[in-house]
DNA sequence: CCTTCTATATATAACCA
DNA sequence: TTGGTTATATATAGAAG
């Protein structure tokens, strides 16, 4: 039974989250297919659950509907259109993707060196993603040390802190958005913190 | 006032239609931003109407949701050989390989969750190039021993023993193919070779 | 994770402005 | 097109299984 109207922010609960998911989710997606055919139209959801699942609902081709949705929200880039050079394209995307993930067979390799120089480039990928990760858990932490402050400051009484706070926390921010100190930060941020440890 | 039941085909009469498409759509967008506020999930939902025109909603940002969608439905991998289809293809082609490479802007990756994602594939990936560059070697040894047991062979004139060489290097081969042990074999080839050392 | 129950909240078809 | 009004259909929170 519902006690009265539900506020629209995050439920805490987490029991009662996850079955508010489960039934909404279903009511969108019967809510999208009702919509696509009473009023003919092409309709496409996309939901990710916290953990990470997907549910999706799309009325035509989910590929055609967000292809569709690129060429009208941004008039696509450049080069060519024909079939012939975007084959190429995909082709060489592909290939290079095969050759990075080493889902290659053995003979599309030309020669070690070649191996050698893709396996350095994934290190350096490796070294790249590690350190975005270090910065997106730093920004959190960051945020998280700055609503601390707002909430030690309610009780302390002192308000000029405030916007101290916020400032050291937008340059931060900005300073993070440069690659060179982000390893770093990310990884002193973490030490005594095991279950925090970036892999 | 609703009479009755809704009959799930399409609605013929035109204004009718456009009305219901008005309010339902305004429903569906609402039913979106509630499941993703209420549940924090990640929801996007695009509509185009008869006429072409588009409404969308999307909790992060939907280039993002996009692209996550793509990396967990790997149904990309077949498809048209139209120009929408393949120009989805290369828009998720190269926004993967921009991921993997750690050259997107931070904004684009929706969680550390995800770069921890990332990071693990990228960790499997060398391994696997690792392994298939020492396959490579490997393989350039066999046919190097194969090379001075013929050239030995023509001094001793002892034939029998080339063929079985490249025998065992056929079976070696095919047992690389799978992941299991690939690494394994690859190191222990190599010990003592310093100068052909794994990186 | 799913279903069912039931009281209530929401959505919406038809109509009107 | 857009925005109310109202009677009804649907969705869903909370509890239980």
């Amino acid at each position: 039974m519902v006690r009265g109207k539900i506020q629209m922010k995050r439920i805490e609960n987490d029991a009662s989250r996850q079955m508010s998911f489960s039934k909404r989710r279903n009511g969108l997606l019967k809510k999208a297919h009702e919509l696509s055919v009473l009023c003919d139209a092409e309709v496409a959801v996309i939901v990710f659950s916290q953990r990470g699942r997907l549910y999706e609902f799309s009325s035509h081709e989910m590929p055609k509907t967000m292809d569709r949705y690129y060429r009208h929200a941004k008039q696509v880039q450049k080069g060519g259109s024909d079939t012939a050079s975007m084959r190429t394209k995909i082709e060489f995307l592909e290939q290079s993707k095969r050759k990075l993930l080493g889902q290659c067979s053995l003979s599309s390799y030309s020669s070690t060196d070649e191996l050698q120089d893709i396996a350095s480039q994934l290190e350096r990928s490796l070294s790249n993603v590690r350190a975005r990760k270090a910065q997106l858990l730093s920004e959190q932490i960051h945020e998280l040390n700055a609503k601390e402050g707002l909430l030690l400051e309610e009780h302390s009484g002192a308000k000029s802190c405030v916007q101290a706070t916020h400032k050291q926390e937008n340059e931060t921010y900005s300073s993070l958005s440069s690659n060179s100190t982000s390893e770093q930060v990310g990884t002193e941020l973490f030490i005594g913190l095991p279950e925090m440890q970036i892999v």
